[in-house]
DNA sequence: ACCTCATCGTGAGGTAGCCTCCGCATCGCT
DNA sequence: AGCGATGCGGAGGCTACCTCACGATGAGGT
């Protein structure tokens, strides 16, 4: 009787002894996909965060609500005012009245704030690029398509970045 | 009420643009991992960094200094403390002090803290069964395969999770 | 018209987790 | 010895969250 229980390792020699490698492996992919991401951030002065947020402002044609950019970053909307206050200092967005609600603030971005989504918009697909280059396209559609598999039950669909937890 | 929000991806613009889903993939399918691996942690009352922590100390046979500790979980070394001050308050791991050097204390993990690491990698192994077992071998191969592509130039062996940006 | 209740943004205050600076005991070397 | 380097932890600070409370506003009932 070989010890199987709960045992984390298959049996040495055994040729498929990487599935509970996959998690690790996944999660360090992640985590260097992460840390090029906050790399590309870096010069840009914005915290992935701030990065989200700037997005999300600036794909909200006519403004973005503080209740909405907490809702696009999956926090309390009293944090997203600390968000907005941060894109705010930095000269990103501004805020306005609302001219359909006035108890309501939207966010928009200023000239400043859509160059700068723009330049790391751009930043970020180089970088992306940049990895994937390394998988031929019938690699990239094949990892594509093993990652849906075990993404799924994910029910967000914020782009972008980890926020940590 | 407006429900504009973050647009995820402008299909408007560069032809070519079937790569900037894949880092954004895989960043979901990281975050449906740790969303469980947190899950799986929770009844027992531990964080992500206090997991890994406690496997740190239980994999250290005779005991793990409070500055491996800090290596380990790549935290300075004074937060090092506070982590282990967090286990040792939980009852799961016991200061003593290194007979090879005064200076230093190593961690100890209790009985309970052994019991409870074993635990939580019983049910970690058991999630992460439950989550690849929507692949076929074939495919978990292939998938461990890719994402080592795409994961290689990261250079830290750490298990379980990430945090921190 | 008025009253009531939900909603919006934000001030106040709290927590967790990290950090740096510093002090103290101890090591290792010269 | 003497002295710089090392290992922990106290003090204090920061960031990024949170909940609770409040004033202003909107929407619906009577």
């Amino acid at each position: 009787m070989t010890d199987d229980a709960a045992q984390p390792s298959p049996p040495a020699g055994a040729p498929p002894e990487q599935q509970p490698e996959l998690p690790e492996l996944l999660m360090r992919a992640a985590r260097t996909l992460r840390r090029r991401w906050v790399a590309v951030l870096e010069p840009h002065g914005l915290s992935p965060h701030q990065a989200r947020a700037l997005r999300a402002v600036v794909a909200a044609a006519d403004g973005l609500r503080v209740s909405d950019l907490a809702a696009a970053l999956r926090i309390a909307p009293r944090s997203a005012t600390e968000v907005a206050d941060g894109l705010q200092t930095a000269g990103l967005v501004v805020r306005a009245a609302d001219p359909a609600d006035r108890r309501a603030v939207v966010l928009r971005a200023t000239d400043a704030g859509h160059d700068l989504a723009a330049g790391v918009a751009r930043a970020r697909a180089e970088d992306a690029e940049a990895l994937v280059a390394r998988l031929d396209a019938g690699d990239r559609a094949e990892l594509a398509r093993l990652l849906r598999l075990v993404a799924d039950d994910d029910h967000d669909r914020a782009g972008g970045c980890t926020t940590t937890a």
